[in-house]
DNA sequence: TAAATAATGTTAAAAAATTACATTTTTCTT
DNA sequence: AAGAAAAATGTAATTTTTTAACATTATTTA
């Protein structure tokens, strides 16, 4: 690796740096690595220790330490320890507390809303908005677009489909898995396929990837990093959630992923630009005529 | 005041630096009053400041900022930076605040999850307990249950579908609206059907609550309070969201929705008891062969 | 007003971080 | 597989930053 390489997978500013550390372990090198475990291990510690400190902790030199640091793309180390207190200060209001079986409806309801925010206060810092604008980018300039997902995340494809299908795009959704594979052999090279997923384990998903890139399709992981299926992919929108609260379904992961197209159609109009929405509130005010008005209006 | 003398106001650990600086102000001496104008005046760029900087910008000498640092309960200059960067990342509650045109790919992102986060912290607060608690109830007598909702409702009714099909219950859900009213006019007495809604005012939804009711079902409304669905409802589970930050699809309104599918599902299971939850272990290991294992699993 | 005390500054020492460069390790090429 | 190139890591020196010790100045009070 170069000389000043910067970790270039991401390096955004909102994004935790004990996210960052994590998703980037396997770009560091040797000695790096045992930095990141260090500091991962007990971060509280980190943000206290000097440079000299920490470098006898890892078992590197002092400039080893210095240079993890400015590969985080901070300036320095005092830099980088303020970006660290910073990401443990973030004391997350809502903590993510699992349901137990004595439960009222007064708590149960209270721990799931509460752990719903709190996952998505997560998946928020793992974010990289690099990778949000780029796969913007991608879609804001696809001939087509293609949104699949199994099981649970089929809802999460079936929600893009509905709004990118506003924006008068060539968008395409399958449930079902065979027309989801013939879908993707059609593919060519103006074509974006989204897959959704949350372990990034399934598959049939997998396979789909396969067959969409051999096809010259652009694909986009919205998947956990360095799974399976985020390997095939040409971007990957990692989202970090924590472990499922929800013993039947995984609910969390799902909220996310909704929130994060969300957020890839909200850039997809900003991209577009103003008469663009103005198209759309006309499409929105003809589903009016289906309503009851309110008194007033 | 004495050599050593720290402030004894208040020096409680989680307690806002910002806030320390600004109560205590009048106990400061004059020099260092200097020193904390120019630290509240720009907080973000005073942690980037060597304590050199620091001093000249407040025209004092070091040290004095260094005794300043003391005075506030911190072990020197440099922790002092680490207390206030983790004051200013603490910040910002969730706020809803509005996507705007010239937002980059960092602002929309940030926006939108935290515009989320807002909305289920207020739907948490707006969803009365009890009628939870019946509505459980309701559900798990059941002969059989019905989902419905309409556009982007319908993903949610899908998805209570998807929950509640696990539960090995009788449930149904159609997307197609002259499906649901004929299903609506085959229901009986041991019928609950839930509707979603978030404005309540879907002409056909509501027409759907009338069929429902003549037929002797119970309706259960998920929707806001006081609409002409709510009216139709002999349960209205509702949920006040914020106005819809996004433009084209209620996003806030739905993901509450979905949290609230969730509580009702776990309600649900709790009240089945235990023997019931290992049912649904067992199910869920069944999707297992599907999957790509963990290494080391 | 003078002594006492607190506040502030000056200078020097210590600590910490960074740079420049040397050495080792890894990777690639032929 | 040998050797060249590149990358990774370490050593030692330098620079920056912080802190301590002490001197000076301002402020209070008896």
């Amino acid at each position: 690796m170069g000389k000043h390489t910067i970790l270039l997978k991401c390096n955004c500013k909102n994004m935790n740096i004990l996210e960052k550390i994590t998703q980037h372990k396997s770009a560091f090198s040797k000695s790096e690595r045992k930095v990141a475990e260090v500091i991962l291990a007990n971060p509280q510690s980190a943000i206290h220790s000097s440079i000299a400190t920490l470098a006898k902790m890892s078992d590197v030199s002092e400039p080893t330490v210095n240079r993890f640091c400015r590969r985080l793309d901070t300036k320095g180390f005092p830099d980088f320890k303020l970006h660290l207190a910073q990401s443990l200060a973030n004391g997350t209001p809502y903590v993510n507390r699992h349901v137990d079986e004595h439960d009222g409806p007064d708590e149960y309801t209270t721990k799931i809303f509460e752990s719903t925010m709190a996952s998505l206060e997560v998946a928020r810092q793992s974010v990289c908005v690099n990778t949000v604008n780029r796969v913007v980018d991608l879609l804001t300039q696809a001939q087509r677009i293609s949104f699949f997902g199994l099981g649970a995340s089929a809802s999460v494809a079936h929600d893009a489909l509905n709004k990118f299908f506003r924006f008068n795009v060539p968008v395409v959704y399958f449930e079902d898995i065979l027309m989801q594979r013939m879908s993707c052999m059609n593919c060519g090279s103006g074509d974006v396929v989204v897959l959704i997923s949350h372990t990034g384990r399934t598959k049939s998903l997998v396979e789909i990837a396969q067959i969409a890139k051999t096809n010259d399709a652009t694909v986009v992981g919205i998947t956990s990093a360095n799974s399976p299926l985020a390997q095939e992919c040409t971007y990957v929108l990692s989202l970090e959630v924590p472990e499922d609260t929800d013993m039947y379904m995984p609910m969390a992961s799902r909220i996310a992923q909704l929130t994060l197209i969300d957020v890839l159609a909200t850039g997809f109009t900003l991209r577009r630009g103003n008469k663009f929405r103005e198209n759309l509130k006309r499409v929105k005010d003809t589903l009016r005529g289906s309503r009851f008005e309110k008194r007033g209006s």
